[in-house]
DNA sequence: CAGCAATATAAGTAGTTGACTATATAAGTA
DNA sequence: TACTTATATAGTCAACTACTTATATTGCTG
């Protein structure tokens, strides 16, 4: 395995992160304001298992940073592309209107 | 199903075409030519049936356009997007000289 | 410490998908 | 028509992944 097959697998893993449907409901829920896993669990209405395995992996690849406050661990969006990047792509899929979820205002 | 769920999915399914890393070779081999099956199929390497079937749900989602010239079909990308949002991502998941197979100079 | 609340992890399962081989279709050429 | 080249499709299999239930960990509070 070459150096440029590499750099091919390193960004299919990150576009893979965001082709799920349940972690852009999470990192939507996660846009705008840090929350606890708890309040994320309640938004989403999946059960708390999966919510805490999904924002791990999103944990792990950097795009969600966290903290822990008592019980509760906060998460919140740290990655600066993320938003840009579902920007363009709500763009693309979708009509503008519909862009609205990651706060799109329409053009 | 609401209709927000089916901004999500929707856009899942976009990311979901780019984290593939056979496609996004297939991709990067037609971002700066139009090429014909067969001399993709030569600079990648894989099976030609693997590589038809790529280009085909590359083609189904709107990313590449085709058009058939005698006994061959020549693929080129068509969507406007694809190359901003690999090139994000690019610099997002490795260090700037790695962009380079999308075309980006390093910043 | 015991009990509770919040979060993380483990094990099992079903569905999806990317790869291959083999075959079918389509177009050029003798 | 027969043959060759180029591309697409079908069938099969292995690997991956998202989800669930059950359990473990962590921190607070009595």
């Amino acid at each position: 395995m070459n150096e440029e097959n590499q750099v091919f697998e390193q960004v299919a893993h990150y576009f893979a992160l965001l082709a799920d449907p349940t972690r852009l409901r999470i990192l939507s829920c996660l846009c705008a304001e840090e929350r606890a896993v708890k309040d994320v669990v309640e938004k989403i209405g999946l059960t708390q298992a999966n919510i805490s395995r999904h924002l791990n992996i999103l944990f792990r690849a950097g795009v969600v940073g966290r903290r822990r406050e008592g019980n509760s661990v906060f998460y919140r969006v740290i990655d600066p592309n993320f938003v840009d990047i579902c920007r363009t792509v709500s763009i693309t899929v979708a009509c503008r209107d519909m862009g609205e979820e990651f706060g799109i205002a329409a053009a």
